[in-house]
DNA sequence: ATGGCTATGTAGCATAGA
């Protein structure tokens, strides 16, 4: 099974590009963030010509996720449960036997701001909430852009970022609480490339100089970690015209 | 250099992203 998460940052101007994407890499389900699309503009008929169905929970310019899905997505659910939030962040689907949540982790914007707070508080449900997902289910993914690196190593320059909002300890805490959970970053399962980011900034041709973060995660539980044969970030779709500032990560088990 | 791009909503800029 492959498996696949993308920030799109607006799936209206990214749609060409996914399809060129789904029809090359053929993934199983590939887990969208910032679609920025309400419920009824959804492209459900293209993404459906294409040979995947859709499973989505949107908002009008912010946020907004989606499931796309060879098979049908069953036992859909949105949001994190317990958790009121008006913000379109979290759905979640069996598909082929997975139980795959597809998040869109709060940014934060930064340390004094109340977006940090909402962020933490945020993250806090999302860990608690998963806890009880994970004992439900033995074979869980979760899927989307985390909005944390998790080490030094996922930073281009760990100094000037040290303490900032994406690498700041309470954050950082809170990403290893999802692996104390028992959930595997799957791409730390593997040998990786020095420099292995999953975004970069538009400005200051922050890709050209590999002046990135790795962000976007896929965690999978311990029965799919073991399964688990491959996982890397196709930086190849930063190179696009118009691109996402995020690149899609992939795992395979 | 607290900006630099990009997208959205909306009609010249404001907000947000990370």
């Amino acid at each position: 099974m492959k498996l696949a998460a993308w920030n799109v940052n607006s799936l209206k101007v990214r749609l060409p590009q996914l399809l060129d994407w789904l029809a090359r890499e053929q993934p199983d389900a590939i887990c969208l963030q910032e679609t920025k699309l309400e419920d009824h503009n959804f492209p459900v008929q293209d993404i459906g010509n294409a040979g995947y169905r859709s499973v989505y929970c949107g908002q009008k310019t912010y946020n907004g996720v989606a499931i796309l899905t060879r098979e049908t997505a069953e036992a859909v659910e949105h949001g994190i449960g317990g958790f009121v939030d008006a913000q379109k962040r979290v759905i979640s689907a069996m598909v082929n036997g997975v139980r795959v949540v597809c998040a869109y982790v709060p940014n934060g914007q930064s340390l004094d701001s109340d977006k940090y707070r909402y962020k933490l508080d945020w993250l806090k449900a999302f860990s608690a909430w998963l806890e009880g997902e994970s004992k439900k289910y033995a074979r869980i993914a979760v899927l989307g852009d985390f909005n944390i690196a998790p080490e030094d190593r996922d930073v281009y320059d760990p100094k000037a970022w040290e303490g900032q909002v994406l690498c700041s300890p309470a954050e950082r805490a809170a990403f290893e609480a999802l692996i104390g959970i028992g959930f595997r970053d799957s791409f730390r399962l593997f040998e990786q490339p020095d420099k292995s980011y999953s975004w970069w900034d538009y400005r200051m041709n922050a890709f050209r100089r590999k002046m990135g973060l790795r962000i976007d995660h896929i965690l999978l539980s311990g029965e799919l970690a073991r399964d688990c044969k491959s996982s890397r970030i196709d930086i190849e779709m930063r190179k696009n015209e118009r691109p996402s500032d995020h690149a899609p990560v992939i795992a395979a088990f």
